[in-house]
This record gives structure tokens, C-alpha cells and sequence, in this order.
DNA sequence: TGTACATCAGTGAACGCGCGTTCACTGATGTAC
DNA sequence: TGTACATCAGTGAACGCGCGTTCACTGATGTAC
């Protein structure tokens, strides 16, 4: 393999880490397909030898792996950034699950890695492994809950009346992985209106144990 | 390769087809792992030589392709067998809904072939291709239509008051492959019970529609 | 100010592997005459 | 009733490929004296 890639300065180590970390994301995205993903396509995007790799990950599985860390707090950030601004607790929650699918949509292989592939299960070969307790204790879940608290809260729901907010909080993310997800696998199903869909998801599951209130439609639906 | 199965009499080649399929699907959910299903793999657990699958399929798309309509089948079969003689059309929705669930949690690594994969993206290399039109024309997804939309009936809605029941059956469906799909892939995860999730998909997003009624639990749950 | 040296950031060649697939073949089986 | 022959169901060996990974190395860069 050539250089096309100028050696880094003493100390700048680190600096090829993050290069093959972005060549890698780029990748994922050019392509569209994980299986172009490999140590050899990385190094030369970069423009560095295959071993080189070896020099920042112990082996392929830690790369994915941090390509997965990566990608779920790029997706955090751009939910908080959706919600962010927006006070009424169920307008966030919508506008969070409408930023979900939307960066599912626009980032397909990236979410495919991080969500659609079997985590965790390393029976004996590798597997690249985002593990339940590191996903159920990310930022990205736990701001996703207050969120649902905050909309619990919002609707005076206390005591006995209160639904178990984990579990709600579940049903948001499988309702909205469930339509991310399909679309990704079927790209060129006949799929019904994304946002109209979202506000299924969003809202009656919710909405349900609220007091009736009229529909808060108009505003920041695309 | 040594033949561990005896030749096939004459006029009876597609004997082979059929124990190509089942050995795949055995490798499947014996190994939970896609990739362990090789042209190799297989042949070796019918007792044959790989070259011996060419015979019954062009390459190894074409055979995972018959694998996935035969997965298909059986889910439909399964979705249906569960339906089967349950008068009120909600609560026969919903024992799709479970039925569909349990059979994706039973079948890990078959439902991830047909629902977790890209299909249909075949842009110059290979996929095989559970195409769009065949699953919007499936068996499957009408009948999940013809049981939306007898609760649609059963609600006595009509004309103008109808939701769209192309809309809501892929609301049903993105909604309990969202909590199959995501067992699948984080199976460690603290996951809400089943039965109750499955409830949310199945039930408010239609019952709102409904006129109010006192639930039907306690029947057919498990 | 000069120089020996340790360290650091990489390289080039090669490894073994399992994969899908192709090719020319073999030998049993049924059929036509 | 016997036999030549076409057909059918397979086989064995080999192909080229790209993969992850390892190994011994190289040569620039900073540092200690």
C-alpha cells in the first residue's frame, strides 16, 4: 500500500484513530453496505496500510464498535437538538420521534449497525458488541425517559394512575425502531405518510392515559 | 465429499431441493447465524457434495431466496392457525399480533433473514430479494388487512369516519416488528413484558376509532 | 551545538481461511429396439 | 429377453477472491548527554 496519506507528527498518534473512525462512518454511507465495510477499504480511504488499523484498534470488532459509540451519540445529539426549544412535553416527544426516524432514514447502513444487528451474542466467534446495559444506561435512552416522564408529569399522572414509565418508554422506541426498520428493509414498500405514522406511535399511547385534549396538530409537522 | 445420502432414484431429483430448504432452515436455528449457512455448510448437512446445490438452485441467492418464501409460509400459517376460530375481530387482531411475536422470538435467526435484511437493493452485486410487490401482494399481509379491516366493520365505521386501513395494518405490522426486531438484536435488554406491549400496538390505535367498550382481557392472554 | 539513541508511526509481504462457483467426469437407472 | 444407449443425479478437484491478521522491518522524529 502507498502513502497517500502524510505521516503523522510524534504525539499525533492518535490523530489516524479519528480518520479511520470518519473514513469508516463515510463508508458505511457511500456504499450502503456493511459487508464493503473492511480493514483493507478503511485503510486505503485514508490512505494508509491495512496494519496500520492494528496500531489504534485491537481488532476489527473494537473498530465497528466504536464506529457504533459514534453513531449512537451522533443520533443522541440529534434528538436532543430536535427536542431542544419545544415546551410542551408532547410536542418534544414527537419531535423526538420524528428526528429518530428521520436520522434512521438518512443514515440507513449506520442505523442498521447500531440497531439491526444481532448485539452481544459473542458465542464463541466475535460479535461487535453494544451491550444492553451500555444501551439501557446511554445518554440517548435515558433522555429519551424523562422525556416520557416529563409528559407523564404534564398530564398530573401520580401515584396508581402513573404507567410505568420504562415500559412506555420501550413502546416509543419499538414503535419507532418498528418503521425505521421496515423502511429499511423495504425501501420500496408502499409505506403511508412517515409523520403520520409517528403520530400513531407518539401519540394515542400516551394521549390515552392523558385528560382529553384537543389535538395540537399544525405545528411542526413536515 | 463423501455421499453420506444414498442417490435419488431416477424422477426423483427435487427430493433434493426439498432437503436443501429444510437443511437450511435447520442450520439457521441451529446456529443462529446467517452466515454459518454456506452452499457449503448446507451440503454437508444433506450429506452431499456443494456442487450438488447447483443442480436445485442457480446460485446461493436463489436458494435463500426459496428459504425466505418458506419462512414466509409458515408465518402465515402460524398467524393464521392463531386467528382461527376467535369471533371478535379485535381480539383476533391481537392474537395475530402475539402469534406474530412469538413466532419472530421462536425463529430468531429465519425472522431476521426475512424482515432484518436489505431486500431488493440489488445494485449490481447480489441480495436476495423479497421483493415489495411480493410482500405488499403476500397472503400474509392480506390477510393482516382483511382482519384490519373487519375490525373496521365490526366498529361500524364508514364513509368519511373509515381511517385508512392500508395505513393502520402497516402501523400494526411496523409496530410488533418494532418489538420483535429489537428483542432480536439486544436480546439482554430489561424489555417490558410481552403480552403488554403487543396490547399497546394491537389495541389503542384502533380502539380509539371504536366506540368506548369495557376491555376483553383475561381471554387468550398468556 | 552536535550526535547517539530510543521511540514512534507507520510499511510490505505473507499467512491461512472459507467462501461461491465451475469444470469435466462417473456411474447408476431406466428405456427403446 | 437381452443389450445399447440416453439420461439423470450426482462427484472431486480446482479456480480465484477478499478477508482478518501477523511478522519482521524501516525510517523519521524528538530527546538526553
Amino acid at each position: 500500500m502507498k502513502a497517500t496519506r502524510p505521516r503523522a507528527r510524534r504525539g499525533e498518534g492518535e490523530k489516524l484513530r479519528e480518520e479511520i473512525l470518519a473514513a469508516a462512518a463515510s463508508l458505511l454511507a457511500r456504499t450502503g453496505d456493511e459487508a464493503a465495510v473492511s480493514i483493507r477499504a478503511i485503510a486505503e480511504a485514508v490512505g494508509v496500510s491495512a496494519p496500520s488499523i492494528y496500531r489504534h484498534f485491537a481488532d476489527k470488532d473494537a473498530l465497528m464498535m466504536a464506529v457504533c459509540e459514534q453513531v449512537f451519540e451522533r443520533l443522541d445529539d440529534t434528538l436532543e437538538a430536535a427536542a431542544a426549544g419545544i415546551d410542551d412535553p408532547l410536542e418534544a416527544l414527537q419531535a423526538r420521534g420524528e428526528a429518530y426516524v428521520r436520522f434512521g432514514l438518512e443514515h440507513t447502513e449506520s442505523y442498521r449497525l447500531l440497531f439491526m444487528v444481532q448485539h452481544g451474542h459473542r458465542d464463541g466467534d466475535a460479535a461487535y458488541d453494544l451491550g444492553a446495559e451500555e444501551l439501557a444506561g446511554s445518554r440517548a435512552f435515558g433522555h429519551l425517559r424523562e422525556a416520557v416522564e416529563r409528559v407523564l408529569d404534564a398530564a398530573g399522572l401520580q401515584g396508581a394512575d402513573r404507567p410505568d414509565g420504562h415500559a412506555i418508554t420501550c413502546a416509543m422506541w419499538t414503535g419507532v425502531h418498528g418503521i425505521v426498520a421496515l423502511r429499511i428493509s423495504f425501501p420500496d414498500f408502499p409505506w403511508p405518510d412517515v409523520a403520520q405514522q409517528v403520530a400513531l406511535v407518539c401519540d394515542p399511547g400516551l394521549r390515552r392515559h392523558a385528560p382529553p385534549a384537543e389535538r395540537r396538530d399544525g405545528r411542526r409537522r413536515r
